[in-house]
DNA sequence: TCTGGGGTCCTAGGACCC
DNA sequence: TCTGGGGTCCTAGGACCC
């Protein structure tokens, strides 16, 4: 059997979930900002039309903001992730194989249909589907690769007379479309080896598919050669029917305001390892390594800077925010250093291990384990509603200026009793 | 003045061992 | 003074993705 994938991607994600609750917004060009309201993460088509670049500084172009009436948005990832959970319950409810991708994409195993001539159908059926239940909209390519399914899909995006569905199940479709397509463009191929691919006289997608493959392997990486035989229609990219397990959790941001003394940076850092553990508990996880990193900002040039990391095994597979703190402070105190302006701080646990497959302690009172799960349970128990209500003395009383700023975040119109849109 | 966060995989090089 | 070859494991850093 010929393998067949869709690839099912929703268009300018966050900014269209923007415009889900806001008809007023449906002309006017949106934009999504990172975390700390930095940089633009998500434009509408409107946005894009108007020269707005994905991952520009925002502050460079508030003029374009306001003389186009832009509507710009902080992220506001509980709508996103709830919106998405409903795109995928669609697909999962349309598709036989759905694997979930990332926030706003899943490939679809078709393997069955891959001489299916109505496979373009089911596709129209997929999107204007899952149009009606969510209001978002998606583009769809279709192809024997997960590389030429995202090509398809790429070509679905650019040129509106495909009404959002590309085919590309006929290699001399293939074909066409390679020689059209940069080489840069393909999925796996970044800047880096974008460049060196130039060097080597490589382009187009097209000549990438037919480049001397010995020379691919020695001169760039076996990543390369792989994609290589994806755009060649042969499938090296198998179609993940569950997800992987994780192997590392991480929780980091930017500061609102420069952090110049320890006692706000540790305050900051025992908010992130608190929500890292909160996140473990929530997947069922423990872990048994610690990282903790600082760093000065990369783009100020007026002074020297700083970064650091360290790492210690935690004393046994925990997912208790206690010992979790008790590490990360030790941590930071021994890459702390007086004198800098700190833009970003953060914790990550590695070593990850599933609740049942957690070995108990040696020198671990098994009664001890037991307190110490039930007093999680019970502090995520009584945070569970919204706001966080029961925190550790590490973290310090909210409002701290090192918070990130979200100067422009909107309702979360699907989670929260108080902001469910009202009709009159 | 103002530049995100969260992941995975690969590779090179060092430490260590026999 | 002369001083091999090969294997594994770990880590840091690079590259890429969304």
């Amino acid at each position: 059997m010929n393998t067949c994938f869709a690839l099912v991607d929703c268009n300018s994600f966050y900014a269209s979930c923007e415009k889900i609750f806001r008809p007023d917004l449906r002309h006017r060009p949106v934009i999504v900002l990172s975390n700390n309201d930095g940089c633009v993460v998500a434009r509408s088509s409107e946005a894009k039309a108007l020269g707005i670049g994905m991952g520009v500084p925002f502050y460079q172009v508030e003029d374009l903001v306001l003389r186009y009436n832009i509507a710009v948005f902080s992220s506001n990832y509980t709508l996103y992730a709830d919106i998405s959970q409903r795109v995928m319950a669609t697909l999962e409810h349309l598709a036989p194989q759905v694997e979930i991708y990332s926030i706003d994409e899943a490939f679809l195993d078709l393997s069955p249909f891959s001489f299916d001539p109505s496979l373009p159908d089911l596709a129209d059926h997929i999107r204007s589907t899952v149009r009606q239940w969510t209001g978002i909209t998606t583009c769809i390519g279709i192809a024997p690769s997960k590389t030429l399914a995202k090509l398809a899909n790429q070509a679905a995006k650019r040129y509106p007379a495909t009404n959002g569905v590309v085919d590309l199940r006929d290699p001399q479709r293939q074909e066409r479309l390679l020689r059209l397509m940069p080489a840069s463009e393909v999925w796996g191929i970044g800047r880096k080896t974008a460049h060196r691919l130039s060097t080597m006289g490589i382009e187009t997608a097209w000549q990438l598919a037919t480049a001397a493959t010995e020379r691919l392997r020695k001169r760039l990486s076996i990543n390369v050669s792989r994609t290589q035989r994806e755009l060649r229609g042969e499938a090296c990219f198998r179609f993940e029917d569950s997800p992987a397990l994780r192997k590392q959790l991480i929780c980091s941001r930017s500061f609102g305001e420069r952090v110049t003394t320890i006692q706000p940076m540790s305050e900051a850092i025992c908010t992130y390892a608190s929500r890292a553990a909160e996140r473990l508990r929530a997947e069922q996880l423990h872990a048994r390594r610690l990282t903790v990193f600082i760093r000065t900002s990369p783009f100020d040039t007026s002074g020297p800077g700083y970064s650091n990391s360290a790492g210690a095994p935690l004393p046994f597979a925990t997912n208790d925010t206690r010992h979790i703190i008790e590490l990360a402070t030790d941590l930071l105190s021994h890459i702390w250093r007086q004198g800098y302006a700190y833009i970003k701080g953060g914790v990550m646990l590695s070593e990850l291990t599933s609740n049942d497959e957690s070995p108990p302690c040696l020198f671990h009172e098994p009664q001890e384990r037991q307190r110490s799960t039930a007093l999680m349970e019970a502090v995520d128990h009584i945070n569970r509603n919204g706001k966080s209500q029961i925190w550790f003395g590490g973290q310090g009383c909210s409002g701290g200026s090192w918070q990130m700023k979200r100067a422009r975040v909107s309702p979360a119109y699907t989670s929260r009793w108080q902001d469910i849109p009202v009709v009159r």
